[in-house]
DNA sequence: CTGCTAGCATA
DNA sequence: GTATGCTAGCAGA
């Protein structure tokens, strides 16, 4: 890895950011203290390979040869920063640093230069930079780190923050301009306008090519730029071909020239780091003296022989804790088989266990049944000491080969989902996040796409590197992480009360599975199949033309072009909308609408379910496993994948027949038990409204009771379709609703549904004052929490743009009820696990759909299950409505209900 | 082969 | 109006 600093941005920001700090002669020391401590910090974070400190030329550079006023009102530098320069460069030389100023040349270009080389050899970079421009420079191979503000720029990162991917940061910076370099741009356009214009034309040289189109005063001024925009494009790109007078390889981190640092130190005053020298000196004199300041070099061993292991083996018995990562043949959980295991006990300190490594030249390596007999007891003692990223899956793998993981100290998927659930959780972007590393990707050692092998087909250096760094990076996020969340009580519960227990319980339901009627769902795939030909052969005669009723594309051709129906609306790209309600209501006049509205319903129904849920059967066990993500769902829920198991068909009765291909075996039943109007309940709590608390305190049928404070009619008066509207005024609560999106439901004109809604609110001004508290209180602290203190943020709703802005003020309302929601659910999981397990009951759970337990239950235990099941999850919280839970049973899924 | 859009299944 | 995941079609590599 090579790791390049900008050294004249930070110096710039440095001086300015910093507050003016001088030593007892009156000297300055601001920007070569600010610059000091980036680079130390670097270099306490990074292990490169290779390693640079860039900075400016003096003198003029080729851009002033074409353009003479670049740069040119820039105030010639303050006197007390141009003082510190020359020390700042000395004391970057002892400090083992190479220091590289090329003669006429910007530092951005030899930045850029090093980059290109760097990655022609293979070679990842880091560039640590205050400066956007170099987001330019941004690809698989480089990443931008700004060591200020700790924020890391990828290709994502650079796409998130500017609006474009950074093959198109230069055309966009030409748009934009850049007032510190004095290169004009287009007037009155800024980064909006830029983002849209590329979006839409893709590149600067096309979209000059339609300049004539953009109206407005804008387009104007757009068009008067056309001469000059390429060449302030040119001015703008950060060359890569810079003739370099040295040698790539001499850019790697030198011994510290500790006298000289110390004459420094003691001139510009800086103590702390004169005791770093001292302690360093006394304390391990033979050392290299760069690893003085505590940089982790990494040591990864790969362990090849049984006395390896032992001497591994003693390491991780004597460590208070260690991580662990498995690696595997596939992603799969149930069939991925172990290639190795990875080890750190501490920063720095890894290990990697090849174990079924498979290619040509491969060194032999330990049996795994000898690795594992030996490992079992410290993987299975359920002594809390096994740190790991994701260890439901490591868990399964381990229980593919018939170990059981126990143990579990930390995991640091969770860690993060509960500290930052918005953000990305995946262990690179962990370790760019909170650590500052770049780390080696999956994809960069197997490949990806078509080319991508097997991890056993991995080089074992290669691997090792990998995985150890893995295991490693793992146990320093853990210990990064621990801390934030040991700080807060509220999220110390929801991470060790709640998501660490339920990892447990979604990794014994996803190893259970469910067991499908393979012979119903073929018959009901057949049946399906069928009826759609029958419908296809009807929209083909209505359309006199055959066409692909699967295409939204075709059918918009044929139902507004060839039969000239009316576009009712048109979808976000600007085509006629064929959607469902679109269909609907063409269909009341047109017969090919609704065929090709129920072949719709039919394709779903067959393509996603009835021809899929028997391929996902496992050849093994025979049942369907899904796959449970804990991380992905910012509310707290659940998602559930590979296949999805949380949304089976449940609303329309051919629907629901696929339920009854989930079964139960022999001699058992399924049992399901959902909360009822759990949402609503959380709401009353949450406000609580007294009106909504007495409804519920008295068990009223809640949409009813609503209709009746709504309409004003008395409760046995109300009419099914008053209990409908009042349904939707219900859910539209629950999700933030606006007039606007009321109306849309209830076919109203915005005024009257805009009417209903304050009607509700006069009769439960408990709600309407919780809805406004909720929205300062996200506005206030960026942050909305659930009943448990689970945090939900908005990283949007001080959005400038009202759409964002008042679409996170719907999610802070729904928010804490969906979460709240999800926190009891996995609450009730953990309390049924604990009662079935002391009960040494053999029923199982299977499935969680949001509001709702599935288990599969012994016959004889139904009874049982069935009484004392519902109290298990009403009891688990106290709130100010009771919950209450439906529970029904049957051979399968759709009679349990 | 990959990424996008449209559409639709659930709570 | 909230939160998800999956499929097919299709366009551009």
């Amino acid at each position: 890895m090579l790791l390049l600093v900008d050294g004249s941005s930070y110096l710039y920001r440095a001086f300015h950011a910093l507050p003016d700090l001088r030593n007892a002669a009156g000297e300055p020391t601001n920007a070569i203290k600010g610059v000091l401590a980036m680079l130390h910090k670097l270099r306490r974070e990074y292990a490169a390979d290779y390693i640079a400190c860039v900075f400016d030329a003096k003198g003029k550079t080729f851009r002033e040869d074409i353009y003479p006023q670049y740069k040119a009102h820039r105030p010639s530098m303050p006197d007390d920063l141009a003082r510190q320069i020359e020390p700042l460069h000395a004391a970057i030389r002892a400090e083992g640093w190479p220091l590289v100023i090329v003669d006429g040349v910007e530092a951005d270009d030899v930045i850029g230069t090093l980059v290109r080389h760097a990655t022609a050899r293979g070679v990842r970079s880091i560039v640590s930079t205050g400066d956007k421009d170099m987001a330019q420079l941004v690809d698989d191979h480089v990443t931008l780190v700004n060591t200020m503000s700790e924020e890391t720029l990828d290709p994502a990162g650079v796409e998130a923050k500017f609006g474009v991917p950074p093959e198109r940061i230069v055309d966009y910076l030409a748009l934009v301009g850049d007032a510190v370099d004095n290169v004009p741009g287009v007037a009155k356009c800024g980064p909006k306008t830029a983002v849209k214009w590329l979006t839409e034309y893709g590149t600067l040289d096309n979209l000059l090519a339609h300049a004539d189109e953009i109206k407005g005063v804008v387009g104007d001024n757009l068009r008067a730029a056309r001469d000059w925009l390429p060449q302030a494009r040119t001015l703008l790109t950060i060359k890569t071909d810079v003739e370099l007078p040295f040698d790539f390889d001499d850019l790697v981190l030198k011994p510290r020239d500790t006298d000289t640092l110390r004459a420094l130190f003691e001139r510009y005053e800086f103590r702390t780091w004169l005791r770093e020298l001292d302690a360093a000196a006394t304390a391990s004199p033979d050392l290299p003296a760069q690893d003085g300041s505590g940089a982790h070099r990494a040591h990864y061993e790969t362990i090849l022989t049984e006395s390896q292991l032992d001497a591994w083996i003693a390491k991780l018995a004597a460590a208070p804790a260690f991580a662990l990562d498995t690696e595997t043949t596939g992603l799969n959980p149930m069939q991925a088989e172990l290639v190795g295991i990875s080890f750190a006990v501490a920063p720095g300190e890894a290990a990697y266990v090849p174990l079924a490594h498979h290619y040509a030249g491969a060194p032999a390596q330990l049996a795994r049944d000898v690795v594992l007999a030996k490992l079992a007891p410290l993987l299975e003692s359920s002594e809390p000491k096994i740190v790991g990223q994701h260890l439901k899956y490591d868990r399964h793998i381990f229980a593919n080969v018939g170990v059981t993981l126990a143990g579990v100290a930390d995991d640091t998927l969770l860690q993060s989902y509960v500290l930052e659930a918005h953000q990305p959780h995946e262990l690179g972007s962990l370790a760019a996040r909170h650590l500052g590393l770049a780390t080696i990707s999956y994809d960069d050692v197997t490949g990806k796409g078509a080319g991508r092998i097997g991890f056993e087909q991995v080089a074992i250096e290669r691997a090792s590197e990998y995985a150890a760094e893995d295991a490693d990076v793992t146990l320093r996020v853990r210990d990064a992480l621990a801390p934030q969340l040991a700080a807060s009580d509220k999220l110390n519960f929801v991470y060790r009360r709640i998501e660490l227990p339920v990892a447990d319980i979604l990794f014994r339901m996803e190893r259970a599975g469910v067991l499908l009627d393979r012979a119903l769902l073929a018959q009901q795939s057949s049946e399906l199949g069928r009826k759609m030909l029958e419908l296809e052969q009807r929209a083909f005669q209505e359309a006199g033309q055959p066409f692909n009723l699967g295409s939204p594309k075709q059918i918009g051709d044929i139902l507004f072009k060839q039969k000239g129906l009316p576009v009712v609306r048109k979808t976000p790209s600007g085509a006629p909308s064929t959607d469902e309600e679109t269909l609907a209501q063409l269909a009341l006049d047109h017969p090919i609408a609704r065929a090709i509205l129920d072949y719709r319903g039919l394709a779903k129904l067959k393509s996603t379910y009835t021809d899929k849920l028997p391929q996902m059967i496992d050849p093994r066990t025979g049942r369907v496993h899904t796959s449970y993500s804990q991380a992905t769902a910012v509310t707290g829920r659940l998602a559930s994948a590979d296949p999805n198991l949380q949304n089976i068909p449940a609303r329309t009765a051919e629907g629901r027949r696929i339920r009854e291909a989930f079964i139960a075996p022999p001699g058992h039943v399924l049992v399901s038990a959902d909360y009822s109007q759990i949402e609503l309940r959380i709401m009353a709590h949450l406000s609580g409204d007294a009106g909504l608390l007495k409804a519920f305190a008295e068990d009223r049928d809640i949409h009813a009771a609503t209709a009746a404070e709504v309409f004003g009619v008395p409760l046995d008066q109300v009419s099914a379709e008053q209990r409908r509207m009042a349904k939707v005024i219900n859910f539209g609560l629950i999700y933030g609703m606006s007039a606007f999106g009321l109306a849309a439901q209830l076919n109203l004109e915005r005024a009257a549904a805009q009417a209903w809604i304050d009607r509700y609110f006069a009769r439960y001004p408990g709600v309407a004052d919780y809805m406004q508290r909720t929205r300062e209180t996200a506005r206030r602290q960026g942050y909305v929490e659930t009943v448990f203190g689970r945090r939900l943020y908005l990283p949007e709703i001080n959005a400038r743009n009202p759409q964002r802005r008042q679409g996170a003020e719907r999610a802070a309302i729904n928010a804490p009820m969906q979460g709240t929601a999800a926190d009891l659910i996995k609450l009730a999981m953990i309390a049924v696990q604990g009662w079935l397990d002391a009960e040494k009951l053999g029923s199982r759970l299977l499935l969680q759909v949001h509001d709702e337990l599935v288990l599969e239950v012994p016959d004889h235990e139904l009874d049982r299950v069935r009484a004392e099941l519902p109290a298990h999850m009403c009891n688990v919280a106290q709130l100010k409505v009771p919950l209450r839970v439906g529970v029904g049973a049957g051979r399968n899924w759709e009679a349990a209900h």
